[in-house]
DNA sequence: CCAAAAGTGTTAGACGTACACCCATGG
DNA sequence: CCATGGGTGTACGTCTAACACTTTTGG
């Protein structure tokens, strides 16, 4: 009645018809400047695929959930191995479970990431692994297409009661960087005076002395301020921090 | 190094100490009205467990995930068969992976539900089924208290963005008490002046040309708009309508 | 008639939006 | 000195909280 006896030695990759297994995705987001333009576009990493079940369609990275590893860990796992980055900000999205989505059983916790531009470094060299404008992308795996679709929707409502935009900016960065990320993600443009009151009556933003030069006059350097939270995740704060720390 | 073969054959509830299975839980929330006061509290049915691990605490209706049904029918189906209910509303929750939150290994799917009243008949005569005050929780199984606490934090959270609290009340009902599954749910008294012009300006309400009689002035009744969806769920909404119909 | 809830009106403050305006720098 | 983006001030409409007020029933 079960094969798993042979099929499910080591590699919980090998393929067993009759267990359902727990794989781990990530859909990583990231911002590009077009060059020229003065807005960014929304960008994400995608593995080609090397195995059968749509081998050489591109998919959002990911592996196996090993069995002595929370979600949170194989998320932070699996997305460093195949693409070499480490987000700054990780969440759990959504499990997709239909029965249909792979020719084998798989269930699949997604998670969704923001890496700030410093942290794009260490994909540049991978093979087999590129970054697509999330909003042309090419026909995916599975059901990749869908996924990312309802991680842009996550992205644009949280970025309107959280502060999750910081998680694409470095360190340091002027007002009209953050507002750009905003108009990026929202897809319209912002009043820059009152972009600048609203985030600095927040709170949430640190004025340091430094100041960016070389276009006309020079913009003050804002610093997140890490006492308050990314993004309110409720009573779960502390576990995922507790998963991913 | 395998010891699949001989557990995990038949019923998956069978222990596989080396297989992560998954497992689908369900919150379900309903209103009872204090007898003699004017407001309502959060009330939720729990199982007691007849088996080995945390045999004869309190826990979460669920199940296990059928290798053949998706992860929504699985909720559906699971909650039904522990209860005896089907909720109105049934939305994917959270999936919790902590390695150490079972015996075995054991990532389970949950999902949180809005029963309205006339729906809580049928687990009234179950054994091993009783409700509980949301607020008052005895120690349960495994992180069912923490999943609890995250699952209230997303209602209260929700019922100030979406039109979800029509998923505690009948089909007919009046602005009173529409208004008190809103103050039970936040923990806040509301004007009712203001509370009504805010539903009625809405247009998800439908007058109807009953009252409620019985108290002092007859209320009157009010209808769900149903051409408004009862709660913004993004992309997936065909998705997961396709599979809880 | 009176208490109490249904329902209406009005006001003050908070907030978002639009836009006019000064400031400082590169060219 | 001028174009451009940084930064400030201000006025207007909308929304919300607070509360006075009228209406309609049960007792």
């Amino acid at each position: 009645m079960t094969r798993t006896a042979t099929a499910s030695l080591a590699s919980a990759a090998s393929a067993a018809e009759d267990v359902t297994r727990v794989a781990v995705s990530t859909v990583i987001f990231s911002l590009r400047r077009d060059p020229g333009s003065d807005c960014s576009t929304v960008v994400l990493p995608l593995v080609r695929r090397t195995r059968d079940p749509h081998e050489g369609l591109w998919a959002l990275p990911g592996g196996w959930l090993d069995i002595a590893e929370s979600l949170d860990a194989a998320a932070s796992r699996t997305l460093g191995e195949t693409t070499g980055l480490a987000p700054s900000y990780l969440e759990q999205l959504y499990a997709f479970g239909a029965v249909d989505r792979s020719p084998t059983r798989v269930v699949s916790i997604v998670y969704w990431a923001l890496l700030r531009p410093d942290e794009v470094e260490g994909s540049k060299d991978l093979e087999n692994v590129e970054w697509f404008d999330a909003a042309s992308l090419p026909r995916l795996a599975f059901d990749h297409n869908e996924i990312v679709e309802y991680a842009l929707w996550r992205l644009r409502n949280k970025v309107g009661y959280s502060r999750i935009a910081h998680g694409l900016l470095a360190d340091e960065f002027t007002l009209a960087e953050l507002r750009e990320v905003y108009e990026s993600i929202l897809g319209r443009r912002l009043d820059p005076a009152n972009f600048r009151r609203q985030v600095e009556g927040s709170g949430t933003l640190l004025p340091t002395d430094r100041f960016r030069t070389g276009s006309h006059r020079p913009a003050r350097l804002y610093r997140y301020n890490r006492d308050v939270e990314l993004a309110d995740l409720g009573p779960l704060a502390g576990f995922v921090r507790k998963g991913s720390s």
